[in-house]
DNA sequence: TGTACATCAGTGAACGCGCGTTCACTGATGTAC
DNA sequence: TGTACATCAGTGAACGCGCGTTCACTGATGTAC
């Protein structure tokens, strides 16, 4: 899906979420983009219908990246703590070297633009999760799903902001969901 | 402190807060928080340096409401399950009436203009729960702590997107804290 | 009590700016015959 | 092989609009004497 994309789509999305890193989504302007992806402005529109369906084509890129990592790590894996938790650690480390992950992490559910996009994709990592903790015996396993991703988030989001691994919050996290019981 | 500000600062703030609920942070506008309070354009410049000090007294004067709910509420308890249960339902509870809270909670850490401010109240949100999680034994219990807010801010803004309380996701969130370890 | 002055919230027209979007056009590439 | 036409990514000047901010001014209230 990522290769059929027509390359000059492709570098707009991709300096997009350079740019967005650091002004977040809200403060990316369709001149800014074009003058750092060194394109004309009229091409924006060759591309895209409008910003905000260059907002959504933004976030799915995002996500279709950090979803592929995912998989490959647990798709072996029968549900459980194990599969959980190689998920979560490919997710996160997937997260340090992203391009623009601050930005989806940050901003992306306040833009009205991509908020039901991104309700979307969570409830999807929610339902890819839940089985889990179904298989962890939870009584709630897709409550629960849902809050390990905001807990996981979270995380991706300190650990970005520090700019490195945060190892007790890691453990902070695993804590949550292996306990002795 | 809520009262010593002036009558048409509060006015601004709180119309402000309750445009914002439907349309996000960042799209509000001087012009139409201006037009919805029904006070002069100039006016605004009257109370606020600019429209980023604003967004920064808009975000303290939401904290402030909800941190008063739940202090007054674990005041008296001892720092334990019960103290954070009663401090947790009371935030919960408090976000469903208050003003603001699905754009506070879902758009503030994306605004530039506020989010050392969201960064710094999290932050004290953390450690003021701490004490909840050094009591029940955990081993790293800010980092905890600082998950645990996260979750029941995932909550708050699922109860306020469906409109109701979410007895199974209190339950989920409860779940991970009570376990008979 | 009356007069003069200071203070300060409030006003709204005006400003320059950057935004998202449009559109007539270019030029390279592919296709038909 | 040469000619005519179709397709389509790319271009950049131009547009109208709404934004954040400024500023000279008003008018009510408080203070001094």
């Amino acid at each position: 899906m990522a290769d059929d994309q027509h390359p000059t789509r492709l570098r707009l999305l991709d300096t997009a979420l350079e740019l967005a890193d650091d002004r977040g989504i809200a403060a990316l302007s369709v001149d800014e983009v074009v003058r750092a992806a060194n394109v004309a402005k009229g091409t924006f529109y060759v591309h895209f219908v409008d910003r905000a369906d260059f907002l959504v084509a933004l976030h799915q890129r995002f996500h279709h990246c950090l979803r592929q990592q995912m998989r490959s790590v647990s798709a072996d894996l029968a549900p459980g703590a194990e599969r959980l938790r190689a998920g979560t650690t490919a997710y996160l480390d997937g997260c340090r070297h992203a391009t623009g992950v601050k930005a989806m992490l940050a901003s992306a559910r306040g833009e009205p633009a991509i908020a039901d996009a991104v309700a979307a994709s969570n409830d999807r990592f929610a339902r890819a999760t839940a089985p889990d903790f179904r298989a962890l015996g939870r009584a709630h396993p897709v409550e629960a799903a849902r809050l390990f991703v905001a807990m996981a988030a979270e995380v991706a989001l300190l650990e970005l902001q520090r700019g490195r691994r945060l190892a007790p919050l890691r453990q902070a996290l695993w804590d949550y969901v292996v306990s002795d019981r």
